[in-house]
RNA sequence: GCGCCCGUAGCUCAGCCGGAUAGAGCAUCGGCCUUCUAAGCCGAGGGUCGUAGGUUCGAGUCCUACCGGGCGCGCCA
């Protein structure tokens, strides 16, 4: 609909300057808004008010001029000139009544675009280190990003969804080594050390060791020399960790550290998968690294002079591409860092192919904004076509009390007790309705609370509500199969333009969500649709006694009830038939 | 100290590229179930859009300064 109306006006703007009677340079794309009041008519156009200063006019006359050449269209039922110039467009019933009959005739989605067809974005979300379980502070960064992607797909954009494993580095040393001194608790090993204070705790870390015990017995008990007194935590790990690959020697070392990867990872397959988050794939650092590709992707750099040597590391040339100082790739001792990792990564990613990147990541990363993009540009690849969406950090709250997250220590609500209290419906629309770059109190007191406080339920119930009515109807159809959708010309009272109306914003939300990279604007439109519906339900009786009218009114419901379920569809969230 | 994000109703937040009289949910108050699901509907009250300037036909939206809050600033991962 609205882009129709953009077509007439861009149409009578460009007759008004072959004529002469507009002397710009330029126009700007024309812009049609929604009406907010509708004394206003459906949709309003802003185009005279811009135009006006470069043409010298006044902008009601140039509107006026403009309205006055505006080719017919058989959807428009009036326009008018008003306030300091804007084109006000109403259309008619047939135009909206006419879209409740499209939807239930549709056997696909409705409101789909095919705009970004035959493009491929990639979308890596979640990408959590492997240290342990998800907890909830993941659980929206993991509903954005799955979020993002199904409303990049409904514009025709052929997504892959991936996960980055940061599998490689000290972190999996830690990691192994606490599974281990776990595990020879398990076996109760004499004269084991002390377990550190940087280790990691928690029950998961004592379930893999205890699984590991399972396996194989005694078996990987070791002695550990005597370890060197240490001054910090770092320092003691260090030494232990040392001790550790000495003592396990390199084949069962691997054997340990691949066991709490794999166990690791599992989990956290298993956790996504119950929030109803799914890859396409999972990309490991420690396979990128293996292929060579942090050498060939520093080589690069040189060769286009973006990196040099200083102290005896290797930099890159950061600040000339935005971010506020240089930074090193490759340290003194000569070990590369995350960061040339992640550049390698960023180079693979647009080598495979993809015309468009974006990443979705905690807030808590936001500095790191600038050398990536920065490397992007700096390896010759298309900056533009590289996004990082950062989503904020919910912090978590029992109701007023604010709960004090570790991961190391191991205190933090899991995202799987999350899904198993309040349900993964519930956690995935409660993540998306608020803007993602802005901050997040997960109140668990409130999303575990089947109350209407809890907005997930007053959409679903709309679906539940017309799901109920559909199948009364069904039982009272005397043929008994099939319902009888028509006559949408009957439609014609208040509630049931104003539902027709929200529904025909659909498209536009979903296009507009998705190139803002804002899944939130699809939660709040399914809000007002579903007050739309509820209004309407309170308002008429949907199975009337008049035939046609029911028919024109069951079209409505069935049509209301598709776009609500494909729009919680699109947010990972379910459609109940019955609640 | 520097950088990024934020400040809108009692609370939590929307506000589309600057557009017409700033919206929603919750909470509060008052109504609506012998008929399709009351997890619903209808109505009311509630605002100096942090403060002060600036840009212009027009500013919650853009710019500057200040106040207040969050996060980030390693040859860590």
């Amino acid at each position: 609909m609205k882009r129709g109306l953009e077509a007439l006006v861009a149409s009578a703007i460009s007759t008004l300057r072959a004529r002469g009677e507009l002397d710009v340079e330029s126009v700007p794309p024309v812009v049609i808004e929604r009406t907010r009041d509708p004394r206003h008519g459906d949709f309003a156009c802003p185009a005279a008010l811009g135009l006006a200063r470069a043409a010298r006019l006044n902008p009601r006359d140039l509107a006026a001029r403009i309205a006055a050449v505006l080719p017919p269209a058989s959807d428009v039922k009036a326009t008018a000139v008003a306030g300091p110039g804007f084109i006000n467009f109403t259309m008619t019933e047939g135009a909206f009544q006419r879209i409740a009959a499209e939807i239930v005739d549709l056997d696909a989605p409705w409101g789909r675009s095919r705009r970004f067809a035959g493009r491929r974005v990639q979308v890596e979300f979640v990408s959590v280190n492997p240290t342990g379980p998800l907890h909830v502070g993941h659980g929206r960064g993991a509903a954005c990003g799955a979020a993002l992607a199904n409303l990049l797909e409904a514009v025709g954009w052929e997504v892959e969804r991936e996960y980055y494993v940061n599998d490689a580095g000290r972190q999996m040393d830690i990691l192994t080594l606490s599974v281990w001194l776990r595990y020879l608790e398990a076996i109760d090993w004499p004269d084991r050390p002390e377990f550190p204070g940087g280790g990691y705790r928690g029950g998961y870390i004592r379930d893999l060791a205890r699984e590991l015990a399972r396996e194989h017995d005694a078996r990987l008990g070791r002695g550990l020399s005597a370890v060197p007194p240490a001054e910090d935590d770092d320092g003691l790990l260090d030494a232990l960790i040392a001790q550790a690959r000495a003592a396990l020697g390199e084949r069962d070392y691997a054997l340990v550290a691949d066991a709490v990867l794999t166990g690791l990872l599992g989990g956290i397959r298993d956790d996504l998968a119950r929030f109803g988050v799914v890859f396409d794939r999972w990309f490991s650092e420690r396979e990128l690294v293996s292929s060579g590709a942090v050498p060939r992707v520093l080589e690069v750099l040189r060769e286009r002079g973006e990196a040099y040597e200083r102290d005896g590391a290797l930099w890159f040339n950061a600040a000339a591409h935005g971010d506020e100082k240089d930074r090193v790739l490759v340290r003194a001792n000569g070990q590369s860092t995350y960061f040339a990792s992640d550049v390698a990564y960023h180079l693979d990613k647009f080598e495979r192919g993809f015309d468009r990147v974006i990443d979705v990541w905690g807030a808590d990363h936001h500095g790191y904004v600038p050398r990536v993009k920065g490397a992007v540009r700096a390896l010759g690849l298309d900056a533009d076509a590289f996004d990082v969406v950062i989503v904020q950090l919910a912090s978590l709250w029992r109701g007023k009390q604010r709960v004090p997250m570790s991961t190391r220590s191991g205190e933090f609500v899991t995202l799987r007790d999350l899904v198993d209290e309040v349900g993964a419906d519930a956690a995935r629309f409660f993540y998306v309705l608020r803007k993602s770059d802005q901050h997040l109190d997960f109140d668990l007191e409130l999303a575990k609370s089947q109350s209407n406080e809890n907005p997930v339920y007053y959409v679903q119930y709309a679906h539940a509500r017309i799901a109920s009515v559909l199948r009364r109807a069904r039982e009272s159809a005397v043929e008994g199969n099939g319902l009888d959708f028509g006559h949408v010309e009957r439609l014609t009272e208040r509630h049931e333009l104003d539902l027709l109306k929200a529904l025909s914003r659909y498209p536009e939300v979903i296009e507009s969500a998705a190139n803002a990279c804002e899944p939130h604007q699809l939660a709040h439109y399914l809000r007002e649709l579903a007050t739309a519906f509820h209004s309407f339900y309170n308002a008429h009786t949907i199975l009337s006694g008049d035939e046609d009218l029911k028919s024109a009114r069951l079209t409505l419901a069935e049509a209301t009830r598709r776009v609500v379920a494909d729009g919680l569809g699109l947010l990972g969230v379910g459609a109940p038939a019955a609640m």
